[in-house]
DNA sequence: AAGAAATAATTCGTGTAGAAATAATATTAA
DNA sequence: TTAATATTATTTCTACACGAATTATTTCTT
């Protein structure tokens, strides 16, 4: 009696969920067309104001993204140069990415440009209905990073403390 | 008093989409190591057996995806043998897909292959739980997809008629 | 101190994903 | 009929996004 509805509960939510994906990822070509940032290099920069003095291994965990990935973003926003490269001194290995002027200027001009998308959507819920949203989402976090352990680098919130 | 309160949330909302979107990525990842199908290849190959005869756009507006992109999946579904393209006599601008006997079969032996994460994960939280989520993203979906008009090709959900 | 193991970042290969441009064909208008 | 317009699929370009392999460097063992 109840595999079959399962069955069709587990395909909305997926459907769903991609046409969501594909909502996010549309807007973010919209930013790159207006503003030139796409949304992931929007959060890496972000990120990178954000935390003062951040390694990319430590970007890779803030915004839960390989690091390969995070290596590309980086290319590009240097290249616009919005941040630099900064090798260690103490440890060589290690790259510090530094926001330019011109770096924190876009995080400022930019407050809340990437979750407009979100923003205005969640807003014309009621705020019960957005609180059970978020957590509804948390949940489903949580149980997928938690069947595969390897996929999910951080379960901690990012902490940013730094200075 | 809220806009604080309202700005976290969504950043909340957000985090736990990338984080979705990330091990939905990581699963599709993990299939095709080991079936030798991606997600986005197993959902189309899927929409191609069970409508009969499907045009590439008529898949394209199917599972929400744009025409270049299923034009490359489709590129890998013939390239292991899965399907055929098709051209139409009557209009030979169409491509009509045509799952091979091989892609019937694959798609028969993976049932809820790509569920699997999401049915995993669903099937632990109460029944009215998923109910619940389900409702709230295609809330959200709608919200999103309402505001850019041109990003929603379809906005009628995939009906499954099917034997 | 020398070698082994661990860590940090990058490179490489593959697969999405969409916009814009293109080519081929169909339909409509004149 | 011919010309203008639509539609259909593809190609090209850019950008994610990840795993695996690689390189450079550090730390740990012995």
């Amino acid at each position: 009696m109840s595999p079959r509805v399962a069955s069709r509960l587990e395909i909305r939510v997926l459907c769903s969920l991609r046409r969501i994906i594909r909502a996010v990822d549309i807007y973010s070509r919209r930013l790159n067309s207006q503003v030139g940032l796409t949304s992931p290099q929007l959060i890496c920069l972000q990120s990178v104001v954000r935390g003062k003095r951040l390694t990319l291994s430590m970007v890779t965990k803030d915004v839960s993204l390989s690091g390969s990935t995070i290596t590309g973003i980086v290319d590009r926003l240097e290249a616009k140069g919005l941040l630099v490269r900064e090798r260690s001194r103490t440890d060589r290995r290690k790259v510090y990415l530094k926001p330019t002027p011109a770096g924190v200027e876009v995080v400022k001009a930019s407050p809340s440009l990437l979750q407009d998308t979100f923003a205005n959507a969640l807003r014309k819920l009621a705020e019960d209905e957005q609180i059970n949203i978020a957590e509804s989402l948390e949940r489903i976090v949580a149980l997928m990073e938690a069947e595969d352990i390897e996929a999910s680098p951080n379960l901690i919130p990012p902490t940013a403390t730094d200075v």
